[in-house]
DNA sequence: AGATATTTGTTCGTATGTATT
DNA sequence: TAATACATACGAACAAATATC
């Protein structure tokens, strides 16, 4: 009557996911540690196979854990991929009414302060990919398509940035938000009117900051970054009000379902 | 060779959570909405009941449906909850290198903005909630785990804040430093030399926070909030450096594996 | 390069548990 | 209470992938 396993309501393969996550977070425990494969875990926790991979399938999903076939194979711990946890807090604002006012208003307060702490924390390889996607960005774009490519690169320029800023928790959320516009840019027509001049404005922010990165001007870069971001609000601010976050689908095959209440 | 089935290097019950998934994001299917039972997942995607079993175990993790059993039970599409999201995201932080420090320049930064954006969106039954908070913090604690119980007390009273908060990116954002800031709390010592005077210091500045709400001031509440998370900024830069933010686990039996590497 | 061993991935049949009516 | 409808769980057998020799 007291024992735990009378008090357990969960199901089984909870328990087990709760235990080997319990396990996996314990000190000395990380990633390439490889767990005991599925006959031993099926003996240690006396359930059944499918119970196993039950378990196994939720930590995969949470990106704790990689699984793979063949000698040597099964599951071994994993750090947790940016794409994994940007695309699981996705699911979150798929149902939130996220209105592209609210990025923004978001990425105004974010994007300065995450941009200046990256100063002095760039690569030259970043400074090649940031001329190289400015200058990607400054033809005039032929087709619809590649007006597209160049918005997406646009953001791309900001990711570099966020990526090299040393507080995890300002890269992960401008990144996110930047992530939130490419789908926005993906998912909706972005071809605003005045696209022209709102390209050329972007380019010469991109430029200037640019500029003041290379000289580790992290005043500058703040300024910059503050008045391009006031821009970009401005522009956005004349387009369609909601926008329901979403992230992108590998599927291509779609399968109807019926809807039963 | 062209075909999709033939590109798919995925395991089969990925594919099958991929489509479940997109249908579940098509239009027209919300919360509540109830998915096929299993047997007819199965005749429905071809294939085996452990598959669809692992399929629906991914999309249960990620909050997406929720599995009930009995008549009329099934998988069943669901909101996904802020609980789940920042479950899975603080998964992302426990590998990332998260000093308190970082989370508290994130937070000085959001913080007031949040809170200022909250203004007018409180209940009375809030208001009720943050004088009932403010003065269950009053009282000087007589024990170790009273002083722990208010310190979380004094998080939530940020928390009620942030939840009013319009903007769905700072709402959550918020939220979930605190939360990072609640597993310090609970994980890490976190008696502070001065701890009486930082308790005081924050009432003061809790008391000057309502009457800004309860005037609908935002100005005050922006500048009260700023001057706030600047005490508390210097209050916690004594502290211990680096902080690996966790989740609470909610199992309790331990089990020892074996680590093979 | 090919054969083999190892390990996951998938199926099917069956039995049990649980909530609804 | 009993019948029903559904998920949950076990176990054996087979298929597919992959590292190693």
């Amino acid at each position: 009557m007291s024992s735990p396993l009378f008090l357990t309501r969960r199901k089984l393969s909870d328990l087990v996911a709760g235990q080997i996550k319990e396990w996996l977070m314990s000190a000395g425990i990380g990633p390439g540690d490889r767990l005991p494969q599925e006959r031993d875990l099926m003996s240690r926790f006396d359930v059944g196979k499918g119970t196993i991979r039950e378990a196994l399938k939720a930590l995969e999903v949470q990106g704790l854990v990689r699984m793979s076939t063949g000698p040597s194979g099964g599951a071994a711990v994993s750090e947790v991929r940016y794409e994994t946890a940007a695309g699981l807090l996705g699911n979150y604002f798929y149902f939130q009414e996220l209105s592209t006012e609210a990025i923004y208003e978001a990425r105004r307060l974010l994007e300065p302060v995450t941009a200046a702490l990256a100063v002095g924390h760039l690569t030259e390889e970043d400074f090649r990919r940031l001329e190289q996607l400015i200058e990607s960005c400054a033809r005039e774009p032929e087709e619809i398509d590649e007006r597209r490519r160049q918005r997406l690169e646009e953001l791309e320029f900001h990711n570099v940035l966020a990526r090299r800023c040393p507080n995890p928790l300002l890269s992960f959320q401008c990144r996110f938000i930047n992530k939130l516009l490419s789908d926005v840019v993906v998912f909706r027509k972005m071809y605003v009117p005045k696209q022209r001049r709102i390209a050329q404005e972007n380019h010469v922010a991109h430029v200037e900051l640019l500029e003041a990165y290379r000289r580790d001007d992290r005043e500058r870069v703040h300024e910059a970054m503050t008045r391009h971001m006031e821009e970009c609000s401005c522009h956005v601010a004349e387009l369609e009000a909601v926008v329901r976050a979403r992230f992108l689908s590998d599927e291509t095959v779609t399968v109807s379902l019926d809807r039963q209440k």
